[in-house]
DNA sequence: GAGAATTCTTGACAGTCGTCCAGGACTCCT
DNA sequence: AGGAGTCCTGGACGACTGTCAAGAATTCTC
């Protein structure tokens, strides 16, 4: 049985909870455009409809705000690569797909992975960010491995490596990439789709 | 000829140079400990000798002190392969080396690794540190290609894929093993000497 | 519609930051 | 020895930070 205070706790936590996600939405565009250091709480909050105060109603603190970001980051990023996995038919365009992807995501939300990259610098110092950051790393290695895996197994092969060492070069190729693209370069992208293509390549054998 | 007064010059021009590398030397330091975001000026000077306003009479501002820095940290990092590349006799004996010289100055200097790596992020936000910091990446860049050129001239075989896909794997594979090391990881740098010889096998072919 | 609970605003607080500058301390040359 | 130039100190400035709390505004309950 429901008791009329459930019902009112109840509607209290969704809206709660909807306030911190529409919260951290602003918070995570404000800090994909001036990066982990530069951006100030009040800088969120004036891109928000709401004023700074709110911020300390919703999150306890600066860094429960930001961790909170980051896990929302993960959850839109992680799975945009599962549905490359499931659709693939042939070795061939498995990688065609996923090259394409990497370089799309990389052109579109080159913003949201420079701050991902931001981040997980931080976390290098800041000890609170460590756990969601290595989580974030773990499940895109995973991503990662389902897509060598996939690729593997279409074209009849096994992979040649660990998960971890794959997951460190496709990560080296993507973030060089995308350093050279926000640099300007018209390269970087095409660098990156054929890289790709190249790394899938040599992490299977026959 | 040289006149009194050129001889005066030159004196003050080095001792100011010297100033500037030990006060460069202290802040590199403490940027190692801190990293980028969390230092400040005054805690730079308090690991020196000197009071902070002197940091003001020999660099114009923070930015140009963070930039002098990392060119210094540039010369000692990029030129400690050469010696590898020399010494080198057969391809398994520079794998060997090349393996063991990472994992090494990835425990040594684990903390100056960490302060590029920040450093690095922050160039994707701070514009002027660009220049400075794409400069250093094309150093290792080229680095990384002559020890690959040299394995693949030992073993009679030759590069599959270019400078940069080269660089962008190795640079992948060091950072996560850095994250893994300074999060405690015991296996970081077993899985980084295996992994770099691995890899070195991969961009080469027969 | 009154009263209670919530959501939000506003201003203040104590720190810290980069920068600047007046002037003391020092070094060097004649 | 003394004066000129160099080097360095320490305090002050205004701007900005995260945090907090008092109370206004809003929403909900009965």
């Amino acid at each position: 049985m429901t008791t009329a205070a459930d019902r009112v706790s109840r509607r209290q936590v969704d809206k709660f909870e909807e306030r911190r996600r529409l919260l951290a939405e602003g918070a995570l565009q404000t800090l994909s455009e001036r990066g982990y250091a530069r951006t100030s709480l009040r800088e969120i909050a004036q891109n928000t409809e709401f004023s700074h105060g709110t911020l300390h109603y919703y999150f306890r603190d600066k860094v429960e705000l930001i961790m909170y970001c980051v896990r929302r980051y993960k959850a839109v990023c992680v799975q945009r690569y599962d549905a490359i996995v499931a659709d693939a038919e042939t070795p061939e365009g498995l990688a065609a797909d996923f090259a394409e992807g990497l370089a799309t995501t990389c052109r579109d939300d080159a913003l949201m992975h420079r701050l991902w990259y931001d981040l997980r610098s931080q976390s290098l110092f800041e000890e609170s960010f460590r756990p969601d950051v290595a989580e974030i790393d773990e499940s895109l290695e995973r991503m990662i491995w389902r897509i060598v895996g996939r690729y593997a197994e279409l074209g009849g092969r096994e992979a040649t490596c660990s998960s971890a060492l794959a997951y460190a070069t496709f990560d080296g190729l993507f973030q060089q990439a995308l350093l050279r693209h926000l640099a300007g370069s018209g390269l970087a992208l095409d660098d990156l789709r054929t890289g790709a293509r190249h790394l899938l390549d040599h992490v299977v054998c026959a």
